[in-house]
DNA sequence: CCATTATGGAACCATCGAGTTCCGAAACTC
DNA sequence: GAGTTTCGGAACTCGATGGTTCCATAATGG
């Protein structure tokens, strides 16, 4: 096995599929009980793998969501219908499904929690989120080549408007976030970043 | 002391002002440390208290929390200023002071993160917010009394579209909110709620 | 003055969970 | 085969913290 200086190790080497298994676990339990629920023996448990394999691999609970989060990044598809507002929309509805949110409302807050309280985890969870967001801006910066975008619109704030009002909903006002209020929020997004009144 | 039932109870009366001490340093340290950063001695220690006085008054943190919350709820100045965009500065641009936000990325996504798995705090959460809601919403009554407003415009989905992209920052991109960016976001928003395009 | 209840403070108990250690067995190098 | 490192699993230590109990003292009613 590879020790990072090139050298071949003696003794039995370490199952790479073990470290997939861990981090999965640690992911799917962060949705479940949320970062400060997270037991380490529960991540063993459901990887079905000895808590001593998770500390010869990670230093702490902390290292292990942190990995367990950067792997997790996805690259969702960016949508590229032609229109900013069928853009936004394929984008936005799969929000309004029952599994997604119920996993987002667990996982969010959780981290936003323990972020302030650690600066490594607010870095990571930044990175996270912005990964999250590049995919609407290639979306409006398309609509902004086509006219459809106010040149003069800050493309962060324009997410902003977007992501904001959802995970507030979702979060902590608990209004519903359904695909009727999603398209009103596009709608009314779109016009509010439209070009010049 | 009244104990309910008019009855006048013999020995020595509770001190009221225990009560208030002991919820102001329960939510004191909330904002500081969040609400599993809470210990039940840290907020007998900051209220001068013996940790039997709070266990005495209250069945646990969790009740403590509770009520800490609920006796905390504002009732803010309703600006009214005679028009829509000057009404909603005055409302979001005291958010852009440091410590306003320093308090509450500690406190929100803690609570939220907490009310993901106990309902009866959840319920207390969304109550607090509703009422930091209501001054916004007759804000925008008002507007749209006056014409400003497009009379088919949800008022609740317009308070998420100022609240949440200011929430979401704080708590999760960790993009600024200063003074400038909350008077962009009023603009935009300005426009996105107007009379009929 | 006496019974009663509240007070702050300290000692105490129970639980939970992070992290460690040890085990027999498996997988690898030499 | 010998030596080494991994594996899952169980038993363990240890600190933190929610919650209780006890104390001497203070404040009230009778």
């Amino acid at each position: 096995m590879d020790d990072g200086s090139g050298q071949r190790r003696v003794g039995r080497p370490r199952d790479a599929s073990v470290d997939e298994a861990i981090l999965v676990a640690t992911a799917d339990l962060l949705v479940e009980v949320g970062f400060t629920g997270l037991t380490v023996d529960a991540v063993a448990a459901r990887a079905g793998v000895g808590k001593a394999t998770i500390y010869r691999r990670w230093e702490g609970k902390e290292q292990l969501v942190l990995d367990a989060l950067t792997a997790s990044r996805l690259h969702p598809e960016v949508p590229d219908t032609g229109s900013l507002r069928s853009d936004l929309l394929a984008y936005y509805l799969p929000l309004t499904e029952a599994d997604a949110q119920a996993g987002a409302i667990r996982l969010m807050p959780a981290l936003a929690a323990q972020a302030a309280l650690d600066e490594d985890l607010a870095e990571r969870l930044r990175a996270f989120v912005s990964d999250r967001r590049t995919p609407v801006a290639e979306v409006i910066e398309r609509a902004r080549a086509r006219g459809e975008v106010d040149p003069a619109m800050d493309v962060e704030l324009a997410i902003d408007l977007l992501t904001g009002p959802i995970m507030y909903r979702l979060y902590f006002s608990g209004s519903p976030v359904d695909p009727a209020t999603v398209e009103t929020l596009v709608d009314r997004v779109v016009r509010a970043i439209g070009p010049g009144a």
